[in-house]
DNA sequence: AGGAAACTTGAAACCTGGTTCATGTTTCAA
DNA sequence: TTGAAACATGAACCAGGTTTCAAGTTTCCT
């Protein structure tokens, strides 16, 4: 889950050499680790700097707190969804390819990174303000790739943010039963293909 | 939230007194109102016994530990959920209708309980396996009625397990989005007519 | 009425794990 | 080279909440 730079998490914790910047890395590596594996609360600290093979006392050097490091993760890692979608949807396409386009890209991800689907739905909980966060602007994304597509004449014109809700909600259980629980029962091309289909079409008998 | 009897957790903790089905109702009241508002880690079991007006030792006289009462809740309210979806789909209507009558009474619980919403919510990490199920018979109900809109001729025909959990998944979105989070800027009518639509045609132009 | 089982009580034992801190080591700019 | 700041270390501290328990009280069947 190495994203190049750590989220900024503008404390006065930031390290300010190349070592301490290292340590940092390792941390929330080795966070995403343990919260992925254990869950926030059976998640501890010593769990964390022993699989980042530090000592205790260094996590404070970098964070205040058991949940400061898990706001940190969720933001990296909300950073890390946008960035692959953002890859999948490099080259031009229908609105509607796009859609398929990202939600592949989606289940892939999430697939392979099981644990940052975890943490971010633990956010809820944990850390309402960055779920919260995450889940508008992914929406608001949606929704400005619902208008684009309007605005080409592509989709109906009178696309609003339930629909991004809705799609984005759809996208995410899927991603939920086939990506996370699934265990390659339907491939990820498959099962956007199906949820492409029904964005196309509806659920109703052709007319 | 009186469902009735108390879902079936058969532990060796089944009161066989009137006032021990009592106790016992009002310790799972107090536990929906405890969980709900602080989450499972900051809800205490003192706090719990505090609101249901129990001395803090009675709560083990009924359930082994503070995972018990959480689970038992869980099922509790996955079977509320399920009675409120069955009542709103009395009435016959054509399958389209249907589920925007089951979206409706779903927005219109999930505004009235946002307790429920949470406590179904934090079961993915604190009792997995009712989190799994709840979200599995949803799933296969809403199939169901899929695969009878089939049978009258009034769905395709290719309707599937992906279909009902895209379907599911933008419920529980939609739900979170506004009748959670939201103070009714759209109500519940108003976004089950979007979602209604959306499944009727799809969100491409009108061909 | 009588007594056994069911239930209640709340103080205190007990644990777990987050957080602190005093001491030592490494980095890096001058 | 040098010294000040950054970083590392892990034992010990400590708060908070779960769970136990021994001593009552209530229920309910016969």
């Amino acid at each position: 889950m190495d994203t190049g730079t750590p989220a900024a998490a503008d404390t006065n914790k930031q390290p300010r050499t190349e070592r301490g910047r290292r340590t940092l890395r390792k941390l929330l590596d080795a966070a995403a680790v343990e919260f992925g594996e254990r869950g926030f609360h059976d998640a501890s600290i010593s769990g964390i700097t022993a699989r980042a093979g530090t000592a205790l006392g260094s996590f404070y050097t970098y964070f205040d707190s058991k949940e400061a490091i898990f706001q940190a993760l969720v933001r990296d890692m909300s950073e890390a969804v946008k960035v692959a979608a953002r890859e999948a949807l490099a080259e031009p396409a229908s609105a509607l390819e796009r859609e398929r386009a990202a939600l592949t890209a989606f289940l892939r991800f999430a697939a392979e990174h099981k644990e940052v689907y975890r943490i971010i739905d633990e956010a809820e909980f944990v850390d309402p303000e960055s779920y919260r966060q995450h889940y508008e602007t992914t929406g608001a994304r949606i929704l400005d790739r619902l208008r684009e597509g309007a605005r080409k004449g592509e989709l109906r014109a009178d696309l609003e943010e339930a629909h991004a809700w809705a799609i984005m909600g759809m996208n995410v259980f899927l991603g939920l039963r086939y990506a996370v629980w699934g265990e390659g029962d339907l491939p990820a091309e498959r099962v956007a293909a199906i949820a492409g289909d029904l964005l196309a079409k509806g659920i109703a008998v052709d007319r």
